[in-house]
DNA sequence: GTTATATTCATCCATATGGTTGAATATAAC
DNA sequence: GTTATATTCAACCATATGGATGAATATAAC
């Protein structure tokens, strides 16, 4: 069993690299090829292979072999999980400074 | 000015980490010091330090200097812009991959 | 002023990362 | 069967990363 942690690693490096980031946003138009998906990248079809399996750990795509090619599809999996921590601690985060802010408010009326 | 992509990749990248994640964690109960910090995470001080400097990067949190100490703060700014990018491309990628699933239904129903 | 405490800085180390290249593999086309 | 195409594999390289350690800095305590 992959743990929780580990998958919260393994989507956020995935994401945090600007190259994968245009791969899932290529993938949004639909299924691609790998050399679709490298021509507009510059990069090698062996560099691409790489990130795509960087993605594929993560949870976020999967190559289905078609003939002598492989097609890239997004799969939401993990995404989800990434999402949920970032929701969860943004609106905390936010309304703890919010509360923060109204506390120190308060305090400051209090004394004036 | 540091540009979207930018944001994006140093806000993931300090994300990805679960050192870091632990520390912004920590940091929801409260500001606390570097000490404070380094702690219960069984690193050195100039470890925690290190990555208090790339979260401090990313706009996740800030230091206010306070006598010999560093009280480290939340910060909400990059982490809206990570949370929008997530929210925005796992909604759409969810709700297209229903259209193709969908799609797929309806052109076996039509063909049944 | 001297000493103790909190934090950072500068190295240094092992490993991970993103990239390349050329060989290998698998399948399609002829 | 031979050749061409699509992709991966295996090195290899430069740089980044996460960590440690010991010296440096700044401030508090005495």
């Amino acid at each position: 069993m992959v743990e929780y942690n580990e998958i919260l690693n393994q989507t956020f490096r995935a994401l945090a690299d600007p190259t994968r980031r245009a791969m899932l946003e290529a993938l949004r138009h639909g299924p691609k090829t790998i050399g679709a998906l490298s021509e507009p990248l510059d990069i090698t079809f062996a560099a691409t292979s790489k990130h795509l399996g960087i993605l594929e750990d993560a949870d976020l795509i999967h190559r289905e072999k078609r003939g002598r090619e492989r097609i890239c599809h997004l799969q939401p999996g993990h995404l989800q999980r990434a999402r949920a921590w970032l929701e969860a601690h943004a609106a905390f985060w936010t309304s703890a400074l919010d509360d923060l802010e109204a506390a120190l408010k308060e305090e400051d009326e209090s004394h004036g």
